[in-house]
DNA sequence: CTATTCTGCGTTTGCGCTACCATTGCGGTC
DNA sequence: GACCGCAATGGTAGCGCAAACGCAGAATAG
C-alpha cells in the first residue's frame, strides 16, 4: 500500500481542482466558497456542481493562513461544577455555529506542576482569535495575566472579582433573590428563613442583600431568629433548617441561598413531620440538576447559563469582527444577565393561620 | 491608527525573525520547535533564547498546512447528562494535551431543521483528524453515517449498540452490578431487593443481570418480592422503595439501579422511620453529583467517565499516529473500563437479627 | 591518508488558500 | 468614436511553516 509523505490524509480535491473541473480560475472558486458578489450565477452554479461532484471540503488551516486569523475561540476550562459545562457548552456552541467560530477547549486547571507558565505557551501556540472564561479560571489572576500577555480579547462569565478592562457577563444575583423573596411575601408568607453561604463566597453577599432588600422594602424587620448560616454543602443545610424549624414560632417559608441547602430543607421538614409545600415552603437558588432530581421538585432561581455563554461569545465575536474591520471603538465592557425564577412543586401559600 | 490588511493579528514574530534574530536558518529553528535531533546544544540554546527574546509563537495554522494534518480531535456534542460531559471533558482535556492534540468541540444536536446534512459538512470543513462520540451521539446513525462518509478515524463511547468496524470504550456495568451485590452479600445481607431501570434503557437490563449473576453464585434464589420497577427517576424510586419497604419481612438492602433512585429510596426509608444504613442499606449505580450532595453520602458504582474519555482519545491518538507513519495494522477496536465501587456512608451490615 | 559515514545546518520548494491588482468585455456618456 | 465605469474574472504573490534534499565539515574506518 502505498503511503504518500504529504497529503495522505485527505481525498486531497484542492481548489485548484474545483476550479479546472468547473473551467474557472481557483480564484473565482475562492468567491464562490466566501460567498463573495460579482460572480454570475451561472458560474457559480458550475463552480458548486464541481464542488458536489469532487466532495471538495477548503482546507481550514491554508484558509486561516491565508487570512491571518482562524475563527477559533478558546473556552478556558477548570472544571467547574458539572451542571455548568454542560449548559455551558450548549449556549457557546450554539452562538460560535452561527458566528462562524469554532470552539476549542483548553484545559487551565492546576493539574500539573508549572501550569501557570504551561497556560501562557498554550496561549501563544493556539492562535486562539479570543477567548472565553467562565468560573472558576475568571478569577484567577496568574490565567488573566497571561490572557493580557498574549494580548488576547476576552471576555469573562459571572467573576467574582471585577476588573476595569475586562469585558464580561454577570448575573442579577442581588436582584434575583430580592425578586424570589417578593415571590415568598405575594403568598402570603411573612416569616421567611433565610439560610446563608459561607462569607468566602462572592454570592453569598449578594442573594442576602437581596433578601434584606425585599423584606425592608415589605416593611418587615430583619429577624436574626430566621436567618441561619450555611456553607452552600447539603450537611450545612441541614442543620440550619433543623434549628430554623425548632425555633417558635416556625417559619412558614425557607430560602435557602443554594440548591444543595434547600434539598437539604426539604429533608429535614419531612423529618419534622411537615408536609411541602403544604406546611413548609422551601425554595433555593442555581437550579442544579438535583432541583428536579427531588420530589417535591424544588423552587428556585435558574441562572441562565446558557445565554449567558451565548451572549459571552457574542460580545467576543462582535468585537473580534469590529478589530479585523480596523474599528478601534471599545465596545461594551459588561452584559447583564437577568436570572429567572422558577416556580416549581415546594412552593405554596402558608397554611391557614400560619 | 494604521490597520494593515493582513496579518493585522499577531505580534508578527515569525520563524524567520527567530532565525534572523539566533543567526540561524528557519530550517533550524524548525528544528528546535520539534524537538528533532542533529541540532548543536549551543545552536539550540540561541534559538529558544531568540524565541523567548521575540515572543514568538508558531503559527498554528501554517504548521497544520504544511504538515498536512492539524492534531484535531472533535468532540461530537449533544447535551449530555450534565455530570458527563464534565468529566468527559477532564479526562478527554488531559489526554489531548499529552498526545500533543486540540480538542474542539462541536455541536451535533437537533437544535436546527436539518442538522443532519450539516453535520456532514461541517465535519467536512472542520479537518478533524479524528472524532470521539460520547452518548448519546454515539448511537445516532445519521452522525455515525456522516463519519463514516468523511472516512475519519472516531471512537465511540458507551454505546448502546455495537457495530462490527467502530471502536469504542466500554464499561462492565454486568461485573460492576455483580461485584455491588457481592458486596453487600459480604457485609451480611441475604434480602437484597434490587430496582430495575426502564426496558427502554441498555443498562437496564445489564444491571440487574449482574445482580442475578452474584445472587444466584451465593446461592439465593431471586425473590420476585424483592425486585422492583423503576423508571431511573426520584419518583420512580419513591414509589419502589415504598413498596419494598412496606413488605414483610423487608429488605435490609435496596440496590437501586441509579443514583436518582437511590436518593428516593433512602428519602423513603427515612419517612418508614428506618435509619440509614443502621437499619438499611442503600445503594445507587452511576456516582452522580447527588450522591455526594445528600447524607448519609451514598455508596454507589462509579464509571470512571474520566478515564473513558482519556482511553478514547489515546486509542484515537494512536491509530492517528499509526496511519501517519503508514502502518495500517488496525489496531485494537474495544477496550473495556472497570468501573469502582465507591463505598459511603450509606450502606452497612444488617441490623442483628435482620 | 584517503574513503566513507554521520552530524549539523542551509536552500529550495510548495502545502491550499486568499488579498491585491490587472485584465477583459460590455454598456453608456459626451 | 474615444472615453469612462463597472461587473466578472484571472494572474500573481505571498501567508508561516516543514519536508526533501544538498552540502559542507567532523568523525570514523580501512
Amino acid at each position: 500500500m502505498s503511503v504518500k509523505t504529504r497529503a495522505n490524509k485527505q481525498s486531497g480535491a484542492t481548489i485548484k481542482d474545483v476550479a479546472q473541473h468547473a473551467g474557472v480560475s481557483a480564484m473565482t472558486v475562492s468567491r464562490v466558497l466566501n460567498a463573495e458578489p460579482n460572480v454570475r450565477e451561472a458560474t457559480r452554479e458550475r463552480v458548486q456542481e464541481a464542488i458536489r461532484e469532487l466532495n471538495y471540503r477548503p482546507n481550514l488551516s491554508a484558509r486561516n493562513l491565508a487570512r491571518a486569523n482562524t475563527y477559533f475561540i478558546g473556552l478556558l476550562y477548570d472544571n467547574p461544577s458539572a451542571g455548568y459545562i454542560s449548559e455551558l457548552l450548549i449556549g457557546a456552541l450554539n452562538r460560535c455555529r452561527k458566528a462562524g467560530y469554532h470552539l476549542m477547549v483548553e484545559s487551565c486547571g492546576a493539574a500539573e506542576q508549572d501550569w501557570e507558565s504551561a497556560i501562557g505557551d498554550m496561549l501563544r501556540t493556539s492562535n486562539f482569535d479570543g477567548v472565553i472564561i467562565p468560573p472558576p479560571v475568571c478569577d484567577n489572576e496568574a490565567v488573566l495575566a497571561a490572557v493580557d500577555a498574549a494580548n488576547l480579547p476576552h471576555v469573562r462569565i459571572s467573576p467574582d472579582t471585577s476588573r476595569e478592562t475586562s469585558p464580561c457577563i454577570v448575573t442579577d444575583d442581588r436582584t434575583a433573590s430580592q425578586r424570589m423573596t417578593e415571590y415568598l411575601l405575594e403568598l402570603g408568607h411573612r416569616r421567611i428563613a433565610f439560610i446563608r453561604g459561607p462569607e468566602t463566597h462572592g454570592a453569598s453577599r449578594t442573594r442576602f442583600d437581596g433578601y434584606c432588600d425585599a423584606m425592608k422594602a415589605a416593611g418587615l424587620e430583619l429577624d436574626p431568629a430566621l436567618i441561619a448560616p450555611g456553607e452552600f454543602t447539603y450537611r450545612s443545610g441541614l442543620e440550619a433548617a433543623d434549628a430554623l424549624l425548632s425555633a417558635e414560632p416556625r417559619p412558614t417559608a425557607i430560602f435557602a441561598s443554594n440548591d444543595d441547602m434547600a434539598v437539604a430543607a426539604i429533608a429535614m421538614g419531612h423529618r419534622h413531620q411537615l408536609d411541602i409545600p403544604g406546611d413548609l415552603t422551601v425554595v433555593g437558588f442555581d437550579d442544579t440538576q438535583t432541583a428536579t432530581a427531588i420530589w417535591p421538585q424544588l423552587t428556585t432561581v435558574r441562572q441562565p447559563i446558557a445565554t449567558m455563554a451565548a451572549e459571552a461569545i457574542e460580545m467576543l465575536a462582535d468585537r473580534l469582527d469590529r478589530q479585523r474591520s480596523g474599528d478601534d471603538a471599545a465596545g461594551e465592557a459588561r452584559r447583564e444577565i437577568r436570572s429567572e425564577l422558577i416556580v416549581r412543586d415546594s412552593s405554596a401559600p402558608p397554611p391557614a393561620g400560619g
